[in-house]
DNA sequence: CCAATAAAATTGTATATACAAACAAATAAT
DNA sequence: ATTATTTGTTTGTATATACAATTTTATTGG
């Protein structure tokens, strides 16, 4: 009987957490698009980014943090080591406390490069989720991206 | 002109990747999750890991990330932490290159306590997510926890 | 039985992630 | 104008994550 109610609250949690679901679903999701953008060096997380830049165009790190909800600590490492490789670049805004980052050359050859495998994972990752978990997880995603693009 | 075609393959990209729009919601969801687990010293993944074996029972770390979807690698460090906090102990096995894991006391307690904390984690993601949505990652996820259970 | 192969776990390494604290520059308050 | 506050970024630290290589134990083929 005690059994019972120690296993009520795992139970409980283990059959309906939202966190549980959607962190298995993001590291199914992320390792179809990392294996596929392998040949090229490049991986779910940096991508995002580089694609963020290249779409919005040159923006502070402030700006992309509110978009893609990423932490600014977490962007300053990443922005670094793309600068590295040679796809951002950084320039001086009128506010001196913040940089522009832009997309470089290189950046934008890697996305032309990179776009097959792209095109592989997203279909790969349509496949596994289906039409409706798709339309729905873009649903709620977009508006969060609105609602952070609106900020600031 | 060349600015278009340069342009279009980002657009594409940042206007439909699934990957973007599941990292955005995993980050988002596990944020809400850590915050309200903070005064508990747990976060969303051991959380994840000590509701997965309490509810259950005890099995080899295999087992454990194939119904998970983690690398071995990645359970073996979170175990190795969760059983210096106490959480977690492990047994020998039958089969001698493996241990069973399982909740130890101190686990089922700190589930117990920080219980309330996750409902309300719990409610906050399901009102950002929407009923729609919920449904939709919960029916995808369930999918996967079941192929993951029956492997093995 | 023994060698070869396979399976489970761990360790080495790199990136990703976030919180807290520090730092730098702009803005506001008096 | 000078100080205080706020804002944007970076740095220190810890956990999370996965791939590759290694280690340990089982299993299989001969």
């Amino acid at each position: 009987m005690e059994k019972n109610i120690l296993q009520k609250i795992p139970n409980r949690i283990a059959g309906d957490c939202v966190a549980v679901r959607i962190r298995i679903l993001n590291r199914v999701i992320t390792g179809i698009y990392d294996e596929s953008l392998r040949p090229f060096g490049i991986r779910s997380s940096q991508m995002n980014i580089l694609v963020a830049i290249s779409a919005f165009g040159a923006t502070t790190a402030n700006r992309l943090c509110k978009i893609l909800y990423l932490d600014p600590s977490t962007l300053s490492r990443n922005v670094e080591r793309m600068k590295k490789k040679g796809w951002l670049e950084t320039v001086p805004s009128t506010d001196g406390r913040s940089r522009m980052i832009q997309t470089a050359s290189e950046g934008l050859k890697i996305l032309a490069r990179a776009y097959p495998a792209w095109e592989n994972a997203q279909a790969n990752a349509q496949q596994l989720l289906g039409p409706a978990t798709i339309e729905a997880v873009a649903a709620t995603a977009n508006k969060l991206l609105l609602k952070g693009m609106a900020q600031s």
